[in-house]
DNA sequence: TATAAACGTTTACGTAACGTCAATGTAAAG
DNA sequence: CTTTACATTGACGTTACGTAAACGTTTATA
C-alpha cells in the first residue's frame, strides 16, 4: 500500500499541505522519494500519521508529539498530564474573561458613559478583580472575608501616584530577591532587605501587618504554583530561597 | 503631563515595545515626535491608553479594539456579544479536548498499572473476571466450559512481555481494520489483514484456533451490543463490516 | 568636560501551524 | 498532443509582541 501526499491527504482526512509541513518539521517523513521528487509513504507512515492526529486532536503541540512519538522512552502519560494542566489553565483563563465581558456587558447597558474618574476606578477595580480571581478563594480562605474586603477597600482608596509607588516598590522587591538568590544566602543583608521590602509592599494592600501572616504567605508561594512561576521566573528556587528569608525576617520557623 | 515611552509604558504596565507596535499599527500614535525623533505622549494618549488596555483584559483583538475606540459609531456593546460568544465557543472546545485527554489518561494509566509487575498477576486476573462478567455466560454456552477455563489459564500464564504484546496487536487490528472500514470492500487487502491479524491475536487466548469459532466469534460481534460498541466506536457499521471480513477469511457464509 | 549609563530610534527575525499564492515540472486522461 | 490534475520548492501572511542589532540622544557622574 502506498500513496502520494495526495491520497494520504484525503485518507487521514488533512491537506496536503500539512503533509509537506510535517516533513519539512521532521515529524513525518515519507517512506521514500521516487525519481520525480514525489514523496511516497507507506503502511508504517500511515500507522504514524494516525497516531500524530490523535495526539493533535488532544491539542497537544507538534513538537510535544514529536518526543512523544520518536522516542518511545518518552513518557507519554507525564506529557499529558502537563498537557491537561495547560488545558486547565486556559479554561480558567477563559473563564474570567468570560466573566469580565460580561460585567462589562452589564454595566455598558446600564450606564453608557464613564467619566475619566471611573475610569480609573475601573482600572483599580479591575485590578482586584484579577487578583480575586487568580487567588481569591485560597486568600479568603487563609485570611478571611473580612482581611481580603478590607485589603480591596485600600487599593480602591489608591491615589494614582500611590498606585504608581506600589507597583514600583513590588518590581524592587523582584530585584532585590533576585539579586539576593545570586549571594545564596536568605539570612544575608540583600535578602533580608527583600523580605523587608516586601513587607513595605503588603503595607499597600494589609490594613494591619502581622510576622505570622507574612510567614503564612511565604509558605505560600511555594505552595501555590501560581505564586512559585511568578518568583521562579527567573531562577527557579527563587520561591523556596523568598520563604527561608521572610522565615528568618519574621523570626518564625 | 508628557511621557516618554518608557514612562508611559511604566505607568500603563506594558512594555515599549508595546507601545511602539500600537503606534505602528496606528491603534495609538503619539501626541508628538520631538526634534529627536522621541515619541511623546500627553493625556488624551494616556486615556487612550487606558481604554485600550481594558478591552484587551477582555481578550478582544486589536483590530477590534481600534475599531471600537477609533469609531464613535461603532457599537461596542455589540462587539462585546460577540466577543462573548467567541469565548463561550472557545470554552466549548476546551471542555471537549480536557474531556478527551482525560479518558485518554485513564486507559493509559491502566496501561501503567499493567506494566507493574506485582500488581500484574492481579490484572491478568482482572481481565479474566471481567471477561467472565460480561461474555462468560454466552461463551461458556457457546464453547463449553472446558474451553473457557483453558483460554483462562492462558491469559494466567502470560507472561508481561507476552501481555503487552496482545495488548499492542489489539491496538492494531483495530487500527488496520479502520483503516480497511474506509475503503469499503471487505475482501479487499486491508480487511483481511485485519482479519488475520485478528486469528493471531485469538492465538493469545484460544488453545487451539478454527474457521468456525472464528466465524462465530465474528457472529457474536455483531449480535452483542457490547462487542459492538467496541468496534464501532469510530465508525458505526464497522463491527458488520469486521463480521464479513471473517467470513471471508474463514470462506464462511 | 569626558564619559558612561540609560534611554531613544529603526530594522528585522522569531513565534505555531499551517493557508495561500507563484512558478514550474510530471503523470494521466482524452 | 493538449488539457487537466497533481507534484515540487519557495516565500509571504497570520497575532501581538520579545529580542537583538546597530546606532543616535539625554542625563548622571567622576
Amino acid at each position: 500500500m502506498e500513496y502520494t501526499v495526495q491520497q494520504l491527504a484525503k485518507l487521514a482526512g488533512v491537506t496536503s499541505r500539512t503533509l509537506r509541513y510535517y516533513d519539512e518539521i521532521g515529524l513525518l517523513k515519507p517512506a521514500r522519494v521516487n525519481a520525480s521528487g514525489y514523496r511516497i509513504y507507506g503502511q508504517k507512515e500511515v500507522d504514524r500519521l494516525q497516531q500524530i492526529l490523535f495526539y493533535r486532536e488532544l491539542g497537544v503541540d507538534l513538537e510535544t508529539i514529536k518526543q512523544i512519538i520518536m522516542s518511545p522512552s518518552f513518557d507519554d502519560v507525564q506529557a499529558l498530564k502537563q498537557h491537561r494542566e495547560k488545558l486547565l489553565a486556559e479554561r480558567r483563563r477563559l473563564e474570567a474573561l468570560i466573566a469580565n465581558v460580561e460585567k462589562t456587558l452589564l454595566a455598558k447597558e446600564g450606564r453608557i458613559i464613564m467619566s475619566d474618574k471611573e475610569k480609573f476606578e475601573a482600572f483599580k477595580q479591575q485590578l482586584i478583580d484579577e487578583n480575586e480571581r487568580n487567588y481569591g478563594k485560597e486568600i479568603r480562605e487563609k485570611y478571611g472575608e473580612e482581611q481580603v474586603n478590607k485589603a480591596n477597600e485600600k487599593v480602591k482608596n489608591m491615589t494614582q501616584a500611590q498606585y504608581e509607588e506600589v507597583t514600583k516598590l513590588g518590581e524592587e522587591v523582584l530585584r532585590v530577591l533576585h539579586e539576593a538568590f545570586l549571594t545564596g544566602d536568605p539570612a544575608g543583608e540583600l535578602a533580608q532587605k527583600a523580605a523587608d521590602l516586601h513587607r513595605q509592599w503588603l503595607g499597600y494592600f494589609w490594613d494591619h501587618y502581622s510576622k505570622e501572616a507574612h510567614a503564612g504567605l511565604a509558605q505560600m508561594y511555594v505552595d501555590d504554583e501560581r505564586f512559585k512561576a511568578y518568583y521562579d521566573q527567573k531562577q527557579p528556587g527563587t520561591a523556596e530561597f523568598f520563604r527561608e528569608a521572610i522565615f528568618i525576617y519574621t523570626g518564625k520557623k
